[in-house]
DNA sequence: CTAACTTATGGAACATGTTCGACAAGTCTG
DNA sequence: CAGACTTGTCGAACATGTTCCATAAGTTAG
């Protein structure tokens, strides 16, 4: 990796900085989709080397996350209403939708501190999540917890969705799976049968969201 | 992959069993760590070449699920309590105990309808959750979409953990992160400080599951 | 201006999951 | 029993992330 520039500049120039990195990475994936970009075809789209990247990126996951930290950066929605457990969904649910939207998130997200690596308007989400349930009596313990599930929430629920449309496969194991359940083990789920594919569908992350909010704060309040 | 054994048989016999092979690979696992658990060392301690084994098992993932499909089958817990959020907090919990003591799950588990894959006790453990749910008054869509929350949480909280202790770097990275947070425009985050590591170290997941039960519940009945 | 030093570069190599095509080894039909 | 047919096996190959090392290209000390 490149050293700081405290110290007297030596050694030979760089023809490749990070940034020119993180754009080329940007139209490769606007050109050509995000999962079109491999190190080597970012290599060519430089005209570099692709050893000669991991001399500004320290691998490919850090490659994603400093891409993620301009769009997460900029595009998170920051109107969130008054009332606190509307506000703490509100965030939630702007932070859900902007990884959602960015699908190599998924690669990368399930991490603790990942939003805070994101910096920018994801850590104001945080923020506004954590001081919203202290401001509403949680302790400061129970609103990292509350956090915490909730962060957990949103990384299962990108994975899962993402992971189960992008394998047409797995839709279709799925519903014919429901069905040959036996009604004897488990008459509950043999009488929801296929209707489980069609809910399944449904955005639930809202519902379950405001369940998290309204129990940390029921019990710390 | 093997054709089904109704018609009559013919071709070449085969050498290697899909049974032969989830043996070979407990071996490995259980010498080596599954981390060394690849196609080739695979083919190796079978004696056979990588490719055959894509005869028996269609990729890595189903090779892993089916591994999964004992554990999880033999391993679960089945005492559970009577009381409705209690028998459903304790089917969660005994779900997510499971798999995060089986590291390779990881890499697998984030799919809807994921446990109906893995049958056997895993299934039961579903059926608990929604029968429950129903039982104590919710529709079935809402047990349903109460189950998917509480999987959501459940992919969620082992992603995350795996992830954040087999990288050291990411603990590292986050401990200096938080202290480098601006107390004007993230006064919660900062007066927080080193003590948000220390506190995402604890298991708050019992807590979020029994939130999002109290809340779909709440609604429901 | 030369030599030492420092950093950047990229070709080669490695491990891995996976696919392809040729070949092997049986069974079945006539 | 011979040829057709079917299935299993495996060497080779490909794409990918990543590391190593020799070499290039500057800067700075003498």
């Amino acid at each position: 990796m490149t050293q700081d520039a405290t110290t007297g500049r030596m050694g030979r120039p760089a023809r490749t900085s990070r940034d020119e990195i993180l754009r080329a990475a940007r139209i490769v994936i606007d050109r050509d989709g995000w999962q079109k970009l491999t190190i080597r075809a970012l290599g060519k789209e430089l005209g570099v080397g692709a050893a000669t990247i991991y001399h500004h990126v320290r691998d490919r996951e850090d490659l994603l996350i400093q891409l993620l930290v301009e769009h997460a950066g900029r595009s998170i929605d920051v109107s969130l209403p008054e009332e606190p457990e509307a506000r703490i969904l509100a965030a939630a649910v702007a932070i859900r939708d902007t990884l959602a939207a960015l699908p190599w998130a998924t690669e990368v997200l399930a991490t603790d501190g990942f939003l805070a690596r994101l910096g920018g308007r994801a850590v104001q989400m945080v923020e506004a999540i954590v001081a919203t349930a202290i401001a509403a009596g949680a302790s400061q313990e129970d609103a990292v917890a509350l956090f915490r599930n909730i962060w957990y929430l949103t990384v299962g629920e990108i994975q899962v969705r993402a992971r189960t449309d992008s394998r047409p496969e797995a839709r279709d194991a799925r519903a014919s799976r429901f069905a040959d359940l036996d009604a004897e083990a488990t008459p509950a789920l043999a009488s929801i049968g296929e209707q489980w594919v069609a809910w399944a569908a449904h955005d639930t992350y809202a519902d379950g969201v405001a369940s998290i909010i309204a129990g940390t704060l029921r019990r710390s309040g």
